[in-house]
DNA sequence: CTTAGTGCAAAACATTTGCATCGGT
DNA sequence: ACCGATGCAAATGTTTTGCACTAAG
């Protein structure tokens, strides 16, 4: 978990971005970067809080939102908010990118990645005439009971998460 | 926006539910269930909160909060999470399924609907052996400057709002 | 040196909860 | 009459803000 080359490209463009935009470029801020990307799914402030307790920068709640949402500018992490309580973070090397199935009972997070919403997206811009930036498509569902042998189909690709 | 015939729809699809389910039939929870229904567009609960005390009722935020969570359960609202601050409720005649796309700039809120969505969540039920329940799809975008005359697909139903 | 960034604690904000009272059933 | 629903206010949990201090440029 100490430096991949997805971290090291990540903080190589983390200082790009502070440089152009007149951020300063402070210990903390790649420190919570680096913790980001060590992690490997969604976490929330809170828990990134206490990691970081133990890490080599202590950094403050304060400074976290405010290193998020540089992060959240410059894409490096996507924001989701599933349910109610509390934004949840993670990482996001452009490549991979996909949606998320939110399982009612367990609360689990599936993702997926289905072509056909970019295409819903190209629609959208031509009908409105308008430029997408992003977008945020969550499932809600429940496992089912029967059927247990379930079938890929070839249009969705799939993965698991916690 | 006295008693239209969705309303009226409604106000028995919410007896029927509060019947089914040992909740009484107390005056306030009929009298936000129309003020929801006179609604149109999106709305959240200090604004709701601050009409219905000029209505027939004035109520509390918590019997608002209470019978929300009450019209979300028999589907007669939905839910939404825009932005960061509050959520974003709105009336929700079955027909009509949509999704929203939010502009950047202004934080205008267009909606449209495409059957491509359904195709995915029948992917996503096989693929995964679920059965989903509902789904949040956010389009955030901005106004593109130039290119004035956008022409309508085929696939895709668009609306707008407020 | 200048001033953005930080930690801390207080504030703001949306939502939930506890409790006494009210009113459907 | 019973007990669920209400109003109010306090509590909760998350995110933001104010301010004095630190450190990047």
């Amino acid at each position: 978990m100490s430096k991949d080359h997805i971290t090291e490209q990540a903080e190589s463009l983390f200082e790009a971005y502070l440089e152009q935009n007149g951020h300063r470029k402070t210990p903390e801020r790649f420190a919570i970067l680096r913790q980001v990307y060590a992690y490997d799914g969604h976490f929330d402030v809170e828990t990134l809080y206490e990691v970081m307790g133990n890490s080599e920068y202590r950094v403050s709640r304060a400074t976290l939102y405010n290193t998020l949402d540089l992060l959240l500018d410059c894409n490096l992490v996507r924001r989701h908010q599933f349910g109610d309580h509390g934004a949840q973070y993670e990482k996001c090397h452009r490549i991979k990118q996909h949606d998320h199935v939110i399982l009612a009972d367990s609360g689990e997070v599936l993702e997926f990645c289905d072509p056909r919403i970019q295409q819903i997206k190209a629609t959208l811009e031509e009908l409105f005439d308008i430029e997408v930036l992003h977008h945020s498509l969550n499932i809600y569902a429940r496992k089912r009971a029967s059927n247990p042998q379930a079938r890929v189909p070839e249009t969705t690709h799939a993965s698991h998460e916690s």
